[in-house]
Parts: C-alpha cells; structure tokens; sequence
DNA sequence: AAAAATAGCCAAAGCGCTTTGGACGCGCGC
DNA sequence: GCGCGCGTCCAAAGCGCTTTGGCTATTTTT
C-alpha cells in the first residue's frame, strides 16, 4: 500500500482542478485596482506600510468583489496553518462517543471562530489516537490539537511534547508534571462535597456509579469520594463502588444490582447525568422513588440537549458548563500558540453544588435495620 | 475592519513561521533518494510512469524517514483540499446543539478517514449558514459539504447549487424539487406506522409530541400521524400536537399538561428520544406507569450514547440509526465529487420498528368515560 | 537496419499567497 | 543644496507540492 493514498484513481481523471465558478484572487484584485499583489494584501492584512487612502480603496473593491483570500495558499506561505484539530476518541467497547463532545467542540468552535482559526475533527478509536496526532503534525494540518478524555497516565503528553505540537488537555494526567497546559474541574472537592453532602443528611451506605477508572477524572471523583467518606469518618466498602462506560444502561443495570441487596444503599454518587437518568429508571422500577427513599447526587455537564431541569434543577448536581471548558480550553491554545514561549497555563475550575429534588433526608429504612449513627 | 482579520498583530512578531521540529518534505527526501521531485512525488502518487524497483525503494524510504506530504501545498497544487465541511447550526432559541450530530459526525467520518479526507466544522448559530458557506467556498477551505437540519423551504440548497459547491443534505427540503443529493429516513411513512399501531392497541386520544415545524423532518412526521389517523379513521385534535425544541424538558412539560387536561391522551408519539425521556418523568410524575397506564413511541436514532436499553428496547420506537445516516451521506458527497457530472443521489431509509416496553392496549380509562370503538 | 514507440526519468512552471529587499519621491534639517 | 529619513509602493523570491513537456535510452516495429 502507498504511503500517500492515490484515491483519486489518476487514470481517470488526471487533472480536473476546481469546481463551479472560480473565485477572486489576490492577482485579480491587484490587477483591478492597478496595484501590485504586495501592496493589496498589505492593505488588507492591515500592514502598517500603506497609505490610509489605498488601503481604504482596497478593502473596499475587495468586500465589493467578494474577494477572500485562499487559505490553502495563505498557510503555504505563513507556514501557519489557522486551523485547530481535536480528536475525539471512540470508545471500541460500545462504539459510542463520549457524549460529552458535542458541547466542547461548541464551546471550542466559538472562540476559534471569533479568532479566524478552523476546526478539523478525527474521530478515533481509542489507542489509535498518537498515530493521528502524529500524521497531523507531519502533514501540517493543524496548528495545534486539544486532547480529550486523558487517561491517567496518557500517553499522548509526551508524545506531543516531543513533537512539539502545541496542546491543550482537556482534563489532566498524573504523569508527565505539570510542565503543559490544561484546563480541569475540580473533580475530586466535588465529589467530596457531594458526599459530604450524603452523609449530613444522614446517608451512610452511598455508592458511587463511576466512570471507567482507566480515565484520570474518574480517579479523581473516586478519590474525592473515598476522601468525603473518610472525613465523615464513614468506612468505605468497595462493592458500593462500580466503574464503566457512562451510558444509561449502566446506570440502570448497576443501580437496579445494587437495590436489590439485602442491605441497599440509600444514597447514588453519579458521574453524568446519562447515567444517572438510568439510576433513576432503577430507582423506579423497584417501586421507590427518588428523593425520597433514595437520594442522587450527579455530576452534570451542563450539555445542552440534556439540561438537568429548568427553573428547579431534576438532579441535585455539582454542575460544571463542558461548554464553558471548550470556550476557555481554546482560549488557552490559541494563547500558547501565539506565544510559543510562554509558560504553561493551568487552569481549575470549581464546580457548583446545585441541590435539586434528587436529595432528601435518609428515610426509614426499608426491609433491614440499621443503626443511624448520630 | 478589514476584511480578513489581522487578528495576529503583525507588530509584534511578524515571521514567527513554525513550530519545533520540522518534518522532512519532498525535496529533502527526494535529494535523500538522488531522486527527481517529479519521480518522487510520482512513485509515492502511484502514477506509471515510474519504474517498479524505484517505486518500492522510494516508498520504503519515505515510511523510513516518515515522510507525509504537505496538505496544504498538496491542495494548492492539486486544487482540491482533501476536506469536507460541515456547518453545525446552533439554535439560538436555547444555545442548543442538534444531539442527534455526534454520531452523525461520527459516522461521516468514519468514510472520510477511509478516502484520505479531513472534516472540519464550524458550529454556527441558525440563520449565518449562509454566510458561512459562501466564506468556505470563497476560501478553497473544502471539497464540499454536508448540509444539516434542512428547513421546509431551506434556503441553503439554492444557494450552494448557484456557489457550485458540491453537496449533500441529510434529510430533505420541499423546494427546489430533486435536482440535489439527500440522504433522508422515512419519516413519514415511520410516524403513519406508529400511529396505526397505536390505534389498533385500542387507543384514541393519541398526542403528537413534535420537533419544531419549520424543520422538514418535523413537517413529514407530522403528516404521517395525520395520515395514520385519517386511515384509521380517527379525527385528529390539534390540542394533542405540540411541537417545540426537542429537549428533556419540553418533553416533560408538553405530557404533563396534556395529562392534566380532563380528557388526557393514553398514548404518545414523540420524536426523538430526549424529549421521550422527559414524557416518561411526567407519566411517572403523575402517578401513572408507562406502557401500562399511557403508551409511548419514540423515534430512535440510535444515539451511542443514549441507547433505548440493551437487550429489549426500553420504548417501543421507530429506530434509525443516524450514525449510519452519516456513513452513507458521506459516502455520497464523495462520490459526487469524485464525479462532478453525476446526477443526483438521493436515497430513503426505511426505520424499522422495534416494540419495547412502552406500549401496551389502551387501559380503562382512569377518570373519565371513554367508549372505545371496537 | 532504420524508424517508431515506449519506458523511465528530470527541469521547470505553476498553484495563490506572504515577505524580503529594494526603488522612488518627498520633506526635513544642516 | 545635499543627504538623510520616511512614507508608499513594487518586483521577485519563496512556501512544498503536482504536472507539463521534454529528453535519453531501450525496446519494438517494419
């Protein structure tokens, strides 16, 4: 197999160059204007080295004759691609995206819009991910990636490093220090808090529907929650805790599991709203009902097709805007690719404790007993 | 302000050119090999007119020294950029994302990284599309692009056929008659079916709870309850229809006044399983237990992230999976480029039925009389 | 055996832009 | 009046690739 893939059957059709009507170009315009192309792209790049007069003349006739300039060329010659890559991992297990995507790349592709940078898009299967970023320096696609979902000991930090592509984590990964930009929630302080909050309503037994473990966030909610725990001075029981990919069968399947012990749990730490929709499909089904005989507490995205409810929220949630974090993680990049010297930007935002109708105070309990602590 | 943003302020670093360590280009590798750029580039693009021994030594070599070709000099050259375009549309209604346009995204590309194609995006909020395709076009920035959510009468679709940008629209437009590719699901034929199917499960009163009807796929389903109804001979009440941004909580606050009217419906037909969701809270909310009090069907677009359940489908549904729906699409544009004379392409999937756990016979009615036909 | 075709390679001309390195004319200070 | 600086402009050299139009051997045809 070629290197280069020769797609474009050469046999065929060796050279049908451009479609439809051609547009304007630099020449063109220059040549309409009696100018030289120097001076008119001068003109319009705002250059200092031309006269007000001119350059008014040029912008004009070039807004006038629709005149763009051709940003393959342009980037040919800047060696400045004005373009960002993000690759979006696909989970192989369930083919299924991180749902999460669709808002950053939202929040991301406004900033790169106001700033004149395109976006280009890879989705991936997980593991193929470095060959990608690879490819995409070597071809000069991109001026610089953002790199969602990091495992914990992700790869794909030095392996930029060492390319020397400009990046921007979305998330964090233990190794590597701190020595690159990224942009986080603080997952841990919230689901400390969040299972603080469990406790002094008096919950002892609370199990936690996390993510898969593999990924540096769901480590850190699990930390935040062993660490809330042990704060209460509550002892943790690992068979509370479940881990996986955060579809709402998952939530479902391991709340329904969890129910149906003999010595249930009264409160669910859950780590997106998706799952946490099937939690409550399963609180349901076993003929309880949420916020009442069993509270939930979830991580919300703030995604925009899955708002946690309107005036009052349906979830008490510690909420962080994906949306927010794809505005400012571009943000970022974009900063660090303009001044590739700078040092790296870090940035942790907090998350807000929304309390919805989800919680309540731990009821009666139901079919055993139990010694309510205090 | 000028007409191409100056947004990097030349003042200030006005060559910074690229980033790290430079790769390896053709007229390196080419003096690598004692070669001729022209036989290079001609060995790596499978053209003939280059001897088998050094067709295999120059590939050899350029996978040894990682050698990729320059896109955008590639494109310049070639005239074509190797990159489709899709042009996201935001409502700015709710600063919403169509959900639904994760996996279509990730199914298109899925083809385009099969053909060799990048993808890039700009998330636009509704009614600059326009705008925004003429600027991609003026630019040379792709090949073409893929047009989403079309309106009943989309101007878009006017637009790129006079630009001559090749296209393709993923569902339909009643205006401007066939002359352009689609790719489109049955909606109507779906939404008849279901309505039949409901009727012959004994129930009446059937609520429509639709997308907003400026859309196309919204107006077709729309007609297809009404046909469903006409044919089973069921006057069709417009107080039963309602129609609005498909969220959560549209769902739940359109079920939860028609559960409240006097004459409540026992069965809903909703259209995208969001929505369906937020029916379901209301069903529970007010006492009831779907699939036995009120029956639901949704549309399913078999979204990774929100699977309708596992093994039996948690909604009885008219599924369709979108992220085929982009494999296909992309598949089209592609082709359509590849031969810009071509006639148009249009294809009409059919959604195939699923019965799940929602629907069920119509039940006595809880409070007021009811006399059920047959 | 001479003429024609072919296989295999190369130099150079673009693609459309930016940027370097002047050129030209004007006003200013001395 | 001369030189210098400055404000405005331009010609031309790239950026890294593809493709045209040869050019030279080698093979095939007559």
């Amino acid at each position: 197999m070629p290197l280069t893939k020769p797609c474009h059957t050469p046999k065929v059709a060796r050279n049908p160059k451009r479609f439809g009507a051609r547009a304007m170009n630099l020449k063109e315009l220059a040549q309409e204007l009696g100018l030289s192309q120097t001076t008119v792209s001068r003109a319009l790049n705002g250059y200092p080295e031309v006269a007000e007069a001119t350059r008014l003349r040029v912008v004009d006739a070039a807004r006038r004759l629709d005149y763009r300039p051709n940003t393959r060329a342009r980037s040919l010659a800047t060696g400045r691609t004005m373009a960002i890559g993000h690759v979006i991992p696909m989970s192989t297990k369930h083919e299924m995206l991180n749902p999460i995507f669709a808002d950053f790349i939202a929040g991301a592709g406004e900033t790169y819009h106001r700033n004149g940078y395109d976006m280009v898009l890879s989705v991936v299967s997980d593991g193929d991910e470095a060959k990608v970023y690879r490819e995409l320096a070597a071809k000069h696609g991109v001026d610089g990636v953002i790199v969602h979902a990091p495992r914990t000991a992700d790869p794909r930090i030095p392996l930029l490093k060492q390319i020397g592509l400009p990046f921007v984590v979305h998330g964090r990964s233990s190794n590597g220090g701190d020595d690159y930009s990224w942009l986080d929630v603080n997952n841990r302080r919230a689901f400390q808090r969040a299972t603080e909050f469990m406790v002094d309503l008096g919950h002892r037994r609370i199990a936690l529907i996390n993510g898969i473990e593999t990924m540096d966030f769901a480590v850190r909610r699990r930390d935040g929650y062993l660490r809330g725990l042990r704060v209460r001075g509550i002892a943790s029981q690992p068979d509370l805790m479940t881990s996986d990919e955060m579809t709402e069968g998952y939530g479902f399947r391991a709340a329904r599991a969890l129910l149906a012990r003999p010595d249930p749990p009264t409160a669910f730490l859950v780590s997106s709203i998706i799952p946490a929709i099937g939690v409550r499909r399963a609180i349901e089904a076993a003929g309880l009902r949420m916020g009442r005989d069993v509270s939930v507490i979830t991580h919300d995205d703030d995604l925009s097709y899955l708002r946690n409810g309107e005036d009052i929220p349906i979830f008490t949630a510690v909420r962080s805007s994906v949306r927010e974090a794809g505005r400012r993680a571009a943000e970022i990049l974009l900063e660090t690719i303009r001044e590739p010297g700078h040092a790296p930007i870090n940035e942790l935002l907090e998350a807000e404790f929304l309390v919805g109708q989800s919680t309540g105070p731990m009821s009666e309990p139901r079919l055993q007993t139990q010694m309510a602590g205090q």
